[in-house]
Order: structure tokens, then C-alpha cells, then sequence
DNA sequence: GTGCGGATTGACAACGTTGTCCGGGGTCGT
DNA sequence: ACGACCCCGGACAACGTTGTCAATCCGCAC
């Protein structure tokens, strides 16, 4: 900025009231300053700007794995909000542990982000503290805040949408629905077991802890639990799964154990399921051709809502912590409305 | 920093030097100063640290579509080789909007990136000239730059990748291979509209416009180009999809047009590719469950080599540009390896 | 001629760091 | 006891902007 006053012969503030298109300047001088401009290739150095003025026009996201779908329609949402408003976007990846989740956060507290949007995957947040008092302001996504973190949350209804996923097997008859779900610790997944724990209540059948696996969407551990499930005296009629990798890789693991179902789809062979119902929570795609049912989230608005609700305490809305709880939707498509075989139990 | 020294009862520079973990402090100043630190929560503004040091430790990556599977894969590969160097990570997508890329670009220069990761929506970059000039690096990914844009590039090889799945096809049998491609002005797509060219002048086989169809993964459209295909005197009997968006709209469209595939994978219907073959450009989910035969990319390590690329250059590898070509894998799964059905037009 | 208002422009400090350089002690060897 | 040297701490400028305030110039009315 100094060359540039110093080609167009004009002072350095005159040259910063140009860059910034601030009035009273004599529209020749400007000129003669845009010219400078241009052929010194010059560009304003946004950090220093920042130093100056307080806010940095940028937001940090931190989520759990940018390669899921589920996260990366949301973070594409957050970004086009962010864009909206003229802020860029830092992201990062938690891969579900705590500490790259805090140094991730903070890191992007330093470089003195006006916002974050995070999906935190620990559960302790007073690290934070020192930044809201700082005037960072924060909004958390998919999943809550620990204990003591006063901030705006934007979750899923979770246990409604797997009450309601286990409620459509339960009204088609079943009575035997195994739930195979992600570590408890993880808030989405001890909630949706809620939810299905719920629904069998309603329905006054009993919880059977024998037809409940948790744990990450592991192929060879899916496997495992599920033969060990289908070679019970009362093995399920019906699986309910607790997230999009779950279900997608149980199907992978029923078409390994039935042995049948691979290519099934261009080569008409007997389908992957082995007679079980089953529905999924998350939508995932082709889930339609496959005719899979699921609870489906809508991750985007997650992340839109988010979004804005960040942008809104930006721009200086003090209301009280909100929590938002968006609905999910039951998918019909085949496979969670399929009968349980006729028992045999009392011949 | 002013408040710590002050709290701490030492000069500025002494608390930057315990930030620092410089050398040549008492240990007990050093205790002393860090004590204040969590006393009053500072965290060090590295807006300030990047202004004065030159070097701001983030990078920019433009992509096309963060929702993507593809791109976010290459996205999830950037970032953590980003993170192994001490990195953030600025990230937007350009929507296949030259002018969108090139307003993303120049805000990550103004915020001073040490360096820029591209896919590139436009042809032009010679906007990027006065950043290379001021130090800037970028390496491009998946597409190259414009003409006059001297800069590493990282692609995949389309061409030969097509040609593959072409071939494959050919091997199979047919003779007659449509090939719905992305908009041709895309790199890509041309790249793999000339891989298929390629293998069909290997072969001896006419070239024949009807059979191509190139256009943005619409469904409308994907639906009426095979609607059109299918009820043409002499109809194709192999697709070779030019992406994976194009690929998995394509199985839905034939689902829709034989009317049967829904739900093929737990109903055990006829499969929906009434009689097609079948080669997808691009891996895709599940496409082993739908036994679909691919030509997989890997995003993740053209983002790997890519980023690698790019922090090579950064530590000071002034090389000649290079332009790295990484292999395509041909899975066969069914899909591609079905013959075409008897000819009937010699009775 | 003098004073005044508006339009333009400029000088200077400040944002929060870090690099450079200097000084004040203490330790060690002679 | 004295100089050489090392360790530690501090003063100050600089990074590239922008906000504040003052200065200059012009035309115009009195």
C-alpha cells in the first residue's frame, strides 16, 4: 500500500480511502491511484485490516469427518451461509476425538474467528470459556455442548425419529427388532437407542438387551454382531440401524453372511436381507433403487440453521440460549414394511 | 499480551518469549508469566503473530462441491496433510462458477495464504499472475489451469481411464457403446469423451454422435438422452458413465424407464438395467452391493499428492512444474462383464 | 481584503505481535 | 579484584492497515 501511495504520489490513507471505497476523494485522484493499483498488482492484506478493525470476516467449522456425506452436506450449507455474509470459512476435522476437536477449536480461536460452528466430539467444553469471554460467539451442531457450556445448539429430533423408525416395524408385526447403533458415548447414538427403547415401551415389549449392538460402523465387527444375532433361539425379525455408515455397512455385512447379494441389482439374484425388515436412520444414496426405509435427517438445514443462528449473534442478538430440535422424516421404501415370516415357535 | 506482561510484572517481549517457548527465560519467569496467562485467558492473536512473521501457516483449497463425495474426499486428504503441517484450512466451492473460484481465490490471497489448492471451475487464471509474483503457490487438482497458467497440476488419467473401461466393454462384446458424459467444456469430461474415442478407433469401431450424450447429472435429462437411446433403430448395448453422479442418476433413470428396479435389492425384482451393460466412471457407494463395474479414481490421494506437492513447494522446492498423472483401477463387478444379448438383425 | 464552509488530502497513532539490539547482573578464570 | 563472558530481561521499531484529527485549497459571500 506504501508503493502504491508512493507511484500515484498520493499519501497512504488516500490509498487505503480508494482500496475501501470510502468518499471524498477527488475522482481523479482515485483514478490515478487505481491505475498505481493495477500495475503494481497490488491486493490489500486482509490480516492486517483485521488487526486493525477487530473482526476477521471468517467463521471456523469443526466436524466430525469431512468425507461423510452427512457432514459435508452440512458443512456446505454452513459455507454458503458464510459466503452469504462475506465470511470465509475455516474447516476441520474432529475424527471423533476430543483433543483435535479442542486443539482444532482453538487454533481457530487464535487466528480470532468472529464465530464457530462445531459438532463436538468430546464432552467437555470450559476450554471455551476464556473465548466467550472474549466475544467469540459459538453454535453447536448435530450434537450438544458438555456440561456448563452455555451455547446455542441445532440438533436432530434423534430419539423421535428412532421411535418412529422401531414404531413402523412394531406396526408391521414385529416383535424381535435388533438395534445396531454407534458407541454410546456419542449423543446421536445414546439418544436414537432412547428413542428405540421408547417405542418398544409404548408398545409394552420388552427390552432385550441380547438384540442391542453399539459401536462404530466397523465391517468386521457388523459381521460378527450380526451372525451372532441371526444364530440366537430368538433371533430378530427386524433391524432398526442408528446411522447412514451403520446401515450401509450391514447391509455389506448381510450380503457377506447370506452370501447372496452382491450384484444383486444388475444380476436379479434372491435379495441381501435374509427375510429382515429393516430400517435406517439417515438417508443415504441409492437408498431409494436399493429400497431401503430410513429416518431421514436433513443435514443441510442442520447446517443452515446452524449457520444462521451464528450470524444472528454476530450481529449482536443477546436473546437467551436457544435449542432447536429439527424433525425427521420416515422414508417408506420396501424394506421396513415387509412382515416377519410366519413363527413357527408353536406348531 | 500487554496485560499478561503487566499482570505478570515482566515486559512484553519476555511473555512472547514464554509464548514462543524461546529460549533464554528463568525458569521461574517463565512460571510466573504462564501463570497470568491462564489467570486471565489469554490466547495469542495470530492475526498479529502472521502479519509480523510473513507467513500466515494457513492454505486455501477451492473445489467444486464440498457435498460431493468425490470432492470431499479430496477435501478430508488436503486437510490432513494440512493439519500435519501446522496448517488451517480455508475451504470453498465454486459451484463450477469460474467467477466464484476466482473471487474464493482472491479472498484466501488477501487473507494471505501461504498457498492454494484448486479445482478449477474457469480457464482463466491469469488473475493468479501478481500472486505468483508475491509468492503465492498454488498447485491445481483434478483439472488443470488455463493456457499461460505455469503451475503444478495433479489429475487423474482420464483419458486412459475411459479408455480402459471402453475397452473393457469391447472385450465383452460390444459394439455398440453409448457415452453419457458430463458438459464437454470440462476438462474431465473431455478428457474421458477422448479415452472413449480412443478405444473405440482401437477396436475398429465407428464413432457415432447419437450414441453420446454429454450434459450436466440431471435427472430430466438423463432420462430423456436414454429414453432417446433405447428407442433408436439400433440401440446401444453398454453405457459407459462419464462421473459418479452420472452414473448413480443413470441407474435411476433406467429404473424409472423399465419401471421395475425399485427396490431391486431387497424385493429380488428384475434388475434395472434391462439388459445394459454397464461401466461407471468414478467408485462410487454401494456400487459393489449393486455389483456396478467401475473405473475408480482416487480422490483422496489426488488430494494427498496434491497438498504434498504444494508444501514442497512452500519449503522451498523451486523445481520445474510438473504434472502428475495418477492411475485409474478397473473393478469389474458384474455390470460390465454382462455380453450383449443375441443379434436379431440377421435373422 | 477577509472570513467561512466544504471538499480533499495528509500526518500520526494504534491494532498485537516479533526481530534486533542493548544493558544489567552474575559467574568464572586469572 | 578485575575483565570477559553468559544469561536474562527490556526498549524500540516494524509488519500493513484504518480511525482520528488537522491542514490545505478553492470558491464565494461579506
Amino acid at each position: 500500500m506504501n508503493d502504491v501511495a508512493a507511484a500515484a504520489g498520493v499519501a497512504l490513507k488516500t490509498v487505503s480511502r480508494v482500496v475501501n471505497d470510502e468518499p471524498g476523494v477527488n475522482a481523479a485522484t482515485a483514478l490515478r491511484v487505481k491505475a498505481a493499483i493495477d500495475r503494481l498488482g497490488y491486493r490489500r492484506n486482509d490480516g492486517a485490516r483485521t488487526l486493525r478493525r477487530g473482526r476477521t470476516a471468517s467463521i471456523g467449522l469443526v466436524i466430525e469427518d469431512a468425507a461423510d456425506v452427512f457432514y459435508s452436506s452440512l458443512s456446505r450449507a454452513v459455507e454458503e451461509t458464510a459466503l452469504h455474509h462475506g465470511c470465509l470459512l475455516f474447516t476441520g476435522s474432529s475424527q471423533e476425538d476430543a483433543a483435535r476437536e479442542r486443539d482444532l477449536v482453538l487454533a481457530f480461536c487464535a487466528r480470532r474467528v468472529d464465530g464457530l460452528i462445531i459438532v463436538p466430539a468430546g464432552t467437555d467444553h470450559t476450554y471455551l470459556a476464556p473465548e466467550f469471554e472474549a466475544g467469540t460467539r459459538a453454535v453447536f451442531a448435530d450434537r450438544p455442548p458438555g456440561a456448563g457450556c452455555e451455547a446455542d445448539v441445532v440438533l436432530s429430533d434423534n430419539a423421535g425419529g428412532a421411535r418412529a423408525g422401531a414404531a413402523h416395524l412394531i406396526a408391521h408385526g414385529h416383535r424381535r427388532i435388533a438395534f445396531l447403533g454407534d458407541l454410546p458415548r456419542i449423543f446421536t447414538a445414546a439418544e436414537r437407542l432412547r428413542g428405540y427403547r421408547e417405542a418398544l415401551a409404548a408398545a409394552g415389549l420388552p427390552y432385550d438387551e441380547g438384540l442391542v449392538a453399539m459401536g462404530p460402523a466397523d465391517p468386521a465387527r457388523l459381521r460378527a454382531d450380526l451372525a451372532r444375532l441371526l444364530r440366537a433361539a430368538d433371533p430378530p425379525t427386524a433391524l432398526l440401524t442408528g446411522n447412514g455408515r451403520t446401515t450401509v455397512e450391514t447391509l455389506r455385512a448381510l450380503a457377506s453372511i447370506t452370501g447372496s447379494a452382491t450384484g444383486a441389482f444388475v444380476e436379479g439374484v434372491r435379495p441381501g436381507l435374509g427375510g429382515l425388515a429393516l430400517v435406517g436412520f439417515d438417508d443415504f444414496e441409492l437408498a431409494d433403487l436399493l429400497g431401503v426405509t430410513v429416518v431421514a435427517q436433513d443435514p443441510a438445514r442442520l447446517g443452515r440453521t446452524a449457520a444462521d443462528l451464528l450470524f444472528l449473534r454476530l450481529a449482536g442478538d443477546d436473546g437467551p440460549v436457544t435449542r432447536f430440535e429439527l424433525p425427521t422424516r420416515l422414508i417408506p421404501r420396501g424394506s421396513g414394511e415387509r412382515p416377519p415370516p410366519p413363527r413357527r415357535d408353536h406348531p
